[in-house]
DNA sequence: CGCCGAACTTAGCAAACCTAAC
DNA sequence: GTTAGGTTTGCTAAGTTCGGCG
């Protein structure tokens, strides 16, 4: 089914956008940069040759493909009941479906897809296949052994590092205590108007033990959450129509009409199951009264609604700049009371501590929840989370907390269950709060362990393949995947409960097709689904004869629905995982090809004669590759097209510059010539130089254009804040010069203190 | 096991903010 | 001082993983 649309054509990207159409702009995308280098083409030569080696045994296949087939047991009865279960579901959904719409049409007309393994490159060495890291890694460990206790002997090597860092940051006092301090660094920031904001001192909570009882903190204080502003009715000249005839809505129905109508201008406000949702939840909230009037949605006009939250937001915008002031401090004061916490005699900023506020709730892609009330959270609805010796929050005044309780094995500090899925919600704290950060700290620790045994681990893989038992094959298939492919685990989902979407284990037939031989190429893969988000993934590989064929016999007499991996699930393989080495899970490989791959092709890229602005096209290039590895991608600008001409037309004025002083120049050395005289000498020094400088600025320009152009519809940001081990990027720009504000914002630098504090530029991943 | 809830990470979008160009 | 345009931040949905229970 899936089958037949062109990659152009027919999918689903989730953005809760206005309808613009770039279907045909990503095909073309696809085959123009990204794909300049030859990464592709070593790869594809890489693959012929492992099957080659592989051929010989392909025969023997056959014969086992019978015992394959029952070899596995009957341990899986159970799930195999309950997955065809939802195959039944599916299928007869997709006959419904399959009349009044393609499938999974697109929302906004651009259509998300490019090919993300086409720049994941792997360094040259055939040892058979992946390259082996046979580096050491250096100096301290992170121990990721759950949790052990360091002693100080840490202490010292830092100490030794913080010296040579001392004229670079120049913050070093080492150890921390209990208050709130002066901030030294940032002077830019700090200094300007309000030189007077206070921060804690840098507290360098790397440079200390960790909790080895698996206790998250001792000491939890804070204020509670902030809760969203009460609803405030409108005024009386704004009107809701009925049939045509205004209306006077109840306090709590007219609410949820204002959510509606604030979204007016969204397209989904259009979208049947959308529409329905809303007013089945809307009518909830009606007196019976008007329960009984409105009875179709058609007939209700919001637009004055509508009109009047426009007005509001433009006068907003239109406010004197001390009432601006006003709302900015008034905002600052809620941070200040709310936003922080402290946690074992530190203070720390909160992430969110904000609850969200009551709306219609909007998944993404194709929602069958879309549009339903998300309802008002009340103290009611709360547990607290803190310390026993602590001053506990207060919940406003005539309210009570659900529930306050004294858990230090978990990090959240308040949670409520939210009403759409029934899942629950939490404040946390902000990503440089040492209890982030250390996490984040062990995942890249645990990823550079996997680099350490990832060739065992690809040996086995490989070797499973041939198992006698079907679930180990399949295991062994979609390991290979999530390893090459970068892949997610994919775990099932309750069907209706949200969009269909998937991930590695949780593939169906439909979703990939083989093509013994395409073009040049022989056993490609052909995977085409939705992805988390709704972000659909695209892409073609040629894989090994092997994994072709084991693919062929996953796909043996099933339905498109059906699962391609109907032995395995992300906890079997998980499970098998944890076995191979100690915290391993499926996602670690993602956080490992994405470093490796950032690590390596900074290595490749980075011209050590190129200006700064020449180097940091090629980070943002590593980073691009790392995040079409990922499939990161992002709705092109809406003013992409306008600022690029904007810049097309500074490149040419530019240029236009360039090419009269450089007239200029020539005029000047014939002068000099003619003259030889020192101030005509001058004047070419002179015109040399203004060359010069417009070179290096139209240069510049032209690196930001292809920086830009190239980025039009990847996201980068979340590989650099979720996946890339920070070190690499702090070492890389230490061994280049290049002043970390580039890379890193200021967010992120605080986010990544820790790497930025500890890592040299000789780090390796 | 299989299932489910809890906890925590990862994700893209859009509002807010900032800054450089008029 | 405005505005245009880029960048940052906030928001919250959507994943993964883990552990406990029957």
């Amino acid at each position: 089914m899936s089958g037949g649309h062109g990659h152009g054509d027919s999918q689903v990207n989730s953005g809760p956008k206005g309808s613009d159409t770039h279907k045909h702009k990503d095909k073309h995308k696809d085959k123009d940069h990204r794909h300049k280098d030859h990464k592709k083409d070593k790869e594809r030569e890489k693959f012929k040759h492992s099957n080659s080696e592989h051929k010989e045994h392909s025969e023997k296949k056959h014969r086992d493909k019978e015992k394959l087939k029952h070899s596995d047991g009957s341990s899986d009865k159970h799930r195999e009941k309950h997955k065809e279960k939802d195959r039944e579901k599916r299928r007869e959904e997709k006959i419904k479906s399959s009349h009044d719409k393609p499938k999974k049409e697109k929302e906004n007309g651009y259509v998300r897809a490019i090919s993300p393994a086409a720049i994941k490159s792997e360094p040259e060495e055939d040892n058979g296949f992946y390259p082996s890291p046979q580096h050491k890694s250096s100096k301290r460990e992170y121990d990721d052994e759950a949790f052990e206790y360091k002693p100080k002997k840490v202490k010292s090597e830092h100490d030794k590092k913080a010296q040579k860092r001392k004229h670079e940051y120049e913050d070093d006092e080492e150890d921390e205590d209990i208050k709130p301090k002066k901030k030294t660094k940032d002077k830019k920031v700090t200094e300007g108007k309000k030189g007077k904001k206070e921060e804690e001192e840098k507290w360098k909570w790397w440079e200390e033990e960790r909790y080895t009882d698996g206790s998250k903190w001792r000491f939890l204080e804070h204020k509670g959450p902030v809760f969203a502003p009460p609803y405030e009715p409108l005024p009386d000249k704004v009107k809701f129509y009925y049939d045509g005839k205004p209306m006077k809505l109840s306090a709590p129905a007219e609410e949820v009409a204002t959510f509606f109508a604030k979204m007016l201008d969204h397209e989904y406000t259009t979208k049947e199951i959308f529409r329905k949702n809303f007013f089945k939840d809307w009518r909830k909230e009606m007196t019976s009264e008007e329960k009984s009037k409105i009875t179709d949605l058609n007939k209700c006009n919001f637009s004055e609604i509508n009109e009047y939250f426009k007005a509001q937001s433009e006068a907003r915008k239109q406010m004197s700049k001390e009432e601006k002031q006003k709302i900015k401090e008034e905002n600052e004061r809620l941070l200040q009371e709310y936003g922080f916490c402290v946690m074992d005699n530190h203070k720390e900023r909160i992430g969110n501590f904000r609850i969200e506020p009551p709306g219609l709730f909007r998944g993404r892609g194709d929602h069958p929840k879309m549009g339903m009330l998300k309802r008002r959270i009340r103290p009611e609805d709360i547990i607290i989370n803190c310390s026993k010796d602590s001053k506990h929050p207060k919940p406003p005044p005539g309210t009570k907390w659900k529930e306050v309780r004294h858990d230090n094995k978990v990090t959240w500090l308040a949670s409520w269950t939210e009403n759409i899925q029934g899942s629950i919600k939490y404040i946390m704290l902000n990503p440089s709060s040492r209890i982030k950060g250390e996490k984040d700290w062990q995942k890249y620790e645990t990823a550079r362990r996997l680099k350490k045994c990832v060739d065992r681990i690809r040996a086995q893989y490989r070797e499973d393949w041939k198992s006698k038992e079907m679930k180990i094959r399949q295991r062994a298939v979609a390991l290979y995947f999530i390893d090459k492919l970068a892949l997610r685990a994919g775990n099932e989902k309750e069907e209706g409960e949200t969009a269909d979407t998937v991930g590695c284990c949780s593939l169906r037939v439909e979703h990939v097709k083989l093509y013994p031989k395409m073009d040049d190429q022989e056993y490609v893969v052909e995977f085409d689904f939705l992805g988390k988000d709704s972000i659909r993934y695209y892409n073609k590989i040629p894989v090994e004869k092997r994994v072709f064929k084991n693919l062929q016999l996953f796909l043996e007499n099933k339905q498109p629905e059906d699962d391609l991996f109907d032995r395995l699930n992300t906890s079997i393989l998980n499970k098998h995982l944890q076995e191979l080495m100690d915290g391993l899970t499926a996602k670690v490989f993602r956080t490992y090809n994405a470093s490796i791959t950032l690590q390596q092709q900074l290595k490749e890229l980075t011209c050590p004669d190129d200006s700064i602005p020449a180097k940091i096209l090629s980070y943002n290039r590593a980073n691009r590759a790392v995040a079409i590895l990922c499939n990161h991608q992002r709705a092109p600008p809406k003013t992409f097209e306008k600022s690029m001409q904007n810049l097309q037309s500074k490149i040419d004025e530019k240029q236009n510059q360039l090419s009269a002083a450089r007239k200029q120049l020539k005029a000047a050395k014939a002068d000099h010539k003619a003259s030889h005289d020192d101030k005509s000498k001058k004047a070419v020094e002179v015109k040399r130089k203004a060359v010069q400088r417009i070179e290096e600025q139209l240069m510049k320009l032209q690196v930001q254009a292809t920086d830009r152009e190239e980025n039009k519809q990847i996201a980068l940001g979340t590989s650099k804040l979720n996946y890339l081990d920070p070190r690499i990027s702090v070492a890389w720009c230490k061994k280049w010069g290049i002043p970390i504000e580039k890379i890193y914002n200021k967010t992120q630098r605080e986010k990544f203190a820790w790497a930025i504090d500890m890592a040299e530029k000789d780090y390796e991943f």
